[in-house]
Parts: C-alpha cells; sequence; structure tokens
DNA sequence: CCTTTCGTATGATCATTATCATACGAAATT
DNA sequence: AATTTCGTATGATAATGATCATACGAAAGG
C-alpha cells in the first residue's frame, strides 16, 4: 500500500490543519464538519473514513493547534532570563494574535468550551496546560525557588489568556489595543523591573501557547 | 392594566434570571430558548411575547449577569487601599466561583462568544467591560497616576478572567486549585507587597465581576 | 353575564448539522 | 484486461432547536 495510504494521510493532515484554524477561530460549536471537509478541498461524507466523529476530530485539532507554541518559547529563549517574562507577553498580547485567533493560542480560544466537554477533554486540556506551564517555568526561572516560577508561570499564562480574550470581546480597536498594552505592561512590572515597559521589539512573533 | 401587566413583567423577570444563570453555565450557544422557558416555569411557545428573539434575551441575560458584580467591589472597598488589588484577586478567584459558573463573571464565561457573535454584542460587551474597569482603577488608585491605576485594574482583571477559565478547563481539581492560588498570589504580588500572600479571609464572598 | 383582551400553551414548520448507507472510480493485484 | 480494494462523493436520515400560527382560558370592562 503506497499511494493511496499516502494521499489518505495526506488527505487527513489537510483536514487537521483546516480544523485546527477552523476550531480557534469558530470555537467548538461553530467548528462544522462540512466546513472543515471543504477547507480541506473534499466533501463532508469523506469526514468518517478519517475520525470516527467530530469529538476525534476536536482532540486532534486542539494537539495540532498547540504545535505551534514552541515558536513563541524559543522566541523568549533568546532574551536574557529577566527579560523574558515581559517578553512573552509583549509577543502573546499583539494585535496579529488578537485578529487571527486561528492561527493563535488554542487556550484563549478553546478554553471555555473544553470546561464544559465532558469525556476526556478536560484531561487533554490539562495535560497540554502542564506541558506549557513546564516550558514557562524553566524559561522564567531564577534558580531560586521551583515553586515559585511555576506561580509566577502560572500568573503570566492567566493572565495572557485574560488579556487577550478580554481584548478580542470588545469593539473598539483602540480600547482593544489598550488591553493588550496595558496587560503587557502588568506582566512586565511583576519583574520588579520597575518602570521597565514592555517588549515591543517584535511584534510579529509566531503565534504563541 | 393591573395584574397581567405586572405577571407578564414577572414572568419577563423569571426569563432574564433564568438565562442569565444557565447562560453562564452553558454559553449562548447552550442557551435553548426550551431550557429557558421551562427553568422559568413557561412553555417554549411562550418565549416570544417577550423578546423578539433570542438575541435580545442574550442582551438582556449578560446585563443582568453583571447586576451582581457590586458585592465584588464593596467588598473589596472595605479594605485598605494596599490591600485591595490582593483582596479583589483572592475572592475571584475562588473555588466556589470556579465550580458555580452560573452565579459568577459574566467575562469569564462570555468573552469568548461574544468576540465572534457580530451584531450589538461587543459593544454591550465593551461597554460593561468599561464600567467594571473604571470602578476597579477608582477602588485601587494610588492617587498618583490615573493611568497607572487603569493599566492595573486591566491587568487585574485580565489576570482574574484568564486565571478562572483556565482553572476551569482543567480536569484534575488539585491542579484548578493551584491555578486559582498561583494567579491569586500573582495579582498580589504586583502590588510590591513581597512577600505578600493573597488574602483568603473570605473565601465565600459574592460573585464577582 | 357577555365580550374583549392578552398571556400562555400546543403543535407545526424550517433550517441546520452530525451521521451513515450506498455508489462511484481510480489504483493495486492478478 | 479483469477483479479487488479503498478513498471519496452523493444522497438519505434523524435529531436538534429557533421561530411562528393558532388555540385556550382567565381577567378586565361593560
Amino acid at each position: 500500500m503506497g499511494i493511496r495510504a499516502d494521499e489518505k494521510a495526506r488527505a487527513r493532515d489537510r483536514i487537521v490543519e483546516a480544523a485546527s484554524v477552523l476550531i480557534r477561530d469558530r470555537g467548538i460549536a461553530g467548528l462544522k464538519v462540512n466546513d472543515v471537509m471543504a477547507a480541506a478541498g473534499l466533501t463532508h461524507g469523506a469526514f468518517y473514513a478519517h475520525f470516527e466523529n467530530k469529538d476525534a476530530l476536536v482532540e486532534a485539532a486542539f494537539h495540532a493547534a498547540l504545535d505551534h507554541r514552541e515558536g513563541w518559547f524559543r522566541s523568549a529563549e533568546k532574551q536574557p532570563r529577566d527579560r523574558r517574562a515581559a517578553h512573552l507577553c509583549a509577543t502573546y498580547l499583539t494585535e496579529r494574535h488578537r485578529d487571527h485567533p486561528g492561527e493563535g493560542c488554542a487556550f484563549a480560544s478553546l478554553a471555555r468550551e473544553f470546561a464544559q466537554s465532558g469525556g476526556p477533554f478536560p484531561e487533554i486540556f490539562e495535560q497540554e496546560l502542564n506541558v506549557s506551564l513546564s516550558r514557562l517555568a524553566t524559561l522564567i526561572s531564577d534558580d531560586t525557588s521551583a515553586l515559585h516560577d511555576r506561580q509566577t508561570a502560572i500568573g503570566l499564562l492567566s493572565l495572557c489568556v485574560g488579556g487577550m480574550v478580554l481584548a478580542r470581546a470588545v469593539a473598539d480597536q483602540d480600547l482593544a489595543d489598550e488591553l493588550l498594552n496595558a496587560a503587557a505592561a502588568y506582566g512586565a512590572s511583576e519583574t520588579r523591573q520597575v518602570g521597565h515597559t514592555p517588549d515591543t521589539d517584535n511584534p510579529k512573533e509566531k503565534e504563541p501557547s
């Protein structure tokens, strides 16, 4: 089995990729099997040759969406340790990220719906969240207290997710900008660099978390 | 017109009240006209005597949900100014609030769906958000810079909303607890009271924001 | 009392959407 | 070339849920 299975695998990849964008844009309920298949260049009936049901697709799409987060981490890794928190905030809380949820953070897009979807979803969310938190804690570690690092990691991610969720919900773009900037400044001041303003040298960063 | 109109008004109040709980629990898409009317002790057909459509109900339910936020503010008002931020975090990021979204913060429950619902929803969200931000900024004002206060208010609310959204999405209750506590600690440390831990003297507070 | 009014209930209708049964057609195998 | 295999397409089916037309029944006003 060469070409056949190969094409099928590539078709599946297209489906997952399309779904990972659509689900972050429109949410779980807004993700229509029909739309996904159309975006993948197929028709709706073929879907069930690839996935048992829509839930299986949601799971695959969620994981796929989070594959991109490493770029966010790596960008911060290049910074000096005491600037990383501010840099993470600044590269997360961007206008580009706000305006393109489909290419952005799956936590911000999907946490609300994963919370009430029963089944395996909360566990899946939890696993991925722990991955991000560990990575973040290591990144910002001040080499004194692992507990404190994890706490800061949680604070940072909460701040980023909350700021993004709020910024996306308001109508006025000026207010949305203000929300992003203020949340980023709050996250930067947390590093005790009083008076330090958030990093803005890399506003066209890869999509985060 | 006495009793008739009066009863209708009371029926409408019951509908809105039921909807304000259900919508925070299940989201906009999860809010079924049928369920709302059943919860209000009526049948589905009667709905359209009270509202033009479901959107009108969503709007009314959202406003009604936010009527409760004053309790949160007032509780913080009793604290000394330099403890208010920590107190706000501590009384927002509670297990009770996490486990009862229906009685909790409408921002945390509905921001994601309001963001993509077109029409008047983003404007409505924005208005209510501005109300909360102004109130928060006044509460925590350090009498030096109004700009800084508003920035801190945004940071605080982002942190609270993000922490709550994440805590609700994970399966393990221990992790959910950790998320709440860490986010609260992060918000408390922001006040420069290094080493200060978040206020926990009032964990059974009224539902916030 | 009788009639009008109007809030509520009943029972469609219509659109949406997940799911699946079946059919088609190209690639693989002989 | 004939046949099998299997990925995809077509066209149901069924469930859900918003919306509305119509009917009932109690209250208001004469």
